[in-house]
DNA sequence: GTATTCTTGACTAAGTTAGTCGAGAATTGC
DNA sequence: GCAATTCTCGACTAACTTAGTCAAGAATAC
């Protein structure tokens, strides 16, 4: 598999502070209760976001943590980057800086216009759109609720 | 990691067997020193891949393996789906029957593009495409070490 | 000083990957 | 029928990854 929880989590932990931090930081408690992920667990994927430098944290009494650029500079590539490491589909794609490595499989040519695409559609997408998407899927649930 | 020995050294051995499998069965020890790939683990892979139709084999002195389709019938993703599984990059795009499963990821719909355009790409590629990629590979190895 | 909130590193259980090994079954040629 | 060859299958293993948990500690607000 290859976006496991790291990635999922993550990702919804920014969609949450793009959504509901404009007033100040949110607590991870907060996060984790809406985004139903493990508090203690959700801890080291906002620590990994924090060093890349997409949040910023504070601590103490009404501390918690925000975006530290606006969602629609963030793209989602990078952020998936950071939380999974590296998304090529295979060792011999990994860091492609098209020295000849030893170990060139059959299948490395399709496999990298594969991955190209790949990247090029998660660099198009930025957590506003996802927000913006989130906010849309939950509208439409309210609604369908409420009918 | 996505592709990993399964996929890698499978789809060598079926390479090997529409190169060399012209004339009769092939061994697997044969096949194994060609392409690097420990004996006893091979096994495994021509196992799944003769459960799955793709090769046939025959036991016994002059026994081996052999291609029960012509290369160009044989494609990619099929092939990779019966080493390694499922493709799906994230949990909810595992067999997309479109219902509804509540485990529904905010990422879904970039990967569910990027899956499709995956899939299409892999289902383009037959064996015959990477069997002449590797015939060009080999020989572009051969005059350069002869210049 | 106390309560709150984040920070960090150590630890764990379960699952996957990449194999190895050995007993056995089918086939060929004599 | 016997021996050699070749595939077949299931059990086993070591190392690694994933998905967490837990506890001690540091910073901040009041």
């Amino acid at each position: 598999m290859y976006i496991g929880t790291k990635g999922d989590y993550g990702i919804r932990a920014l969609i949450d502070l793009a959504m509901y931090g404009g007033a100040g930081p949110i607590q991870r408690a907060e996060i984790a209760r809406r985004q139903h992920i493990p508090e203690a667990y959700l801890d080291h994927l906002l620590a990994q976001l924090r060093r890349a430098g997409f949040i910023q944290s504070t601590r103490g009494p009404g501390g918690g943590h925000q975006l530290n650029r606006p969602a629609a500079e963030i793209c989602l590539l990078h952020a998936l980057e950071t939380l999974e490491g590296s998304l090529a589909p295979m060792p011999c794609l990994e860091d492609h800086d098209d020295g000849e490595s030893d170990s060139v499989c059959a299948q490395q040519w399709v496999w990298r216009e594969i991955y190209d695409d790949m990247r090029a559609r998660l660099q198009a997408v930025t957590l506003a759109d996802l927000a913006a998407r989130e906010q849309e899927r939950l509208r439409a649930l309210a609604t369908s609720y409420s009918i």
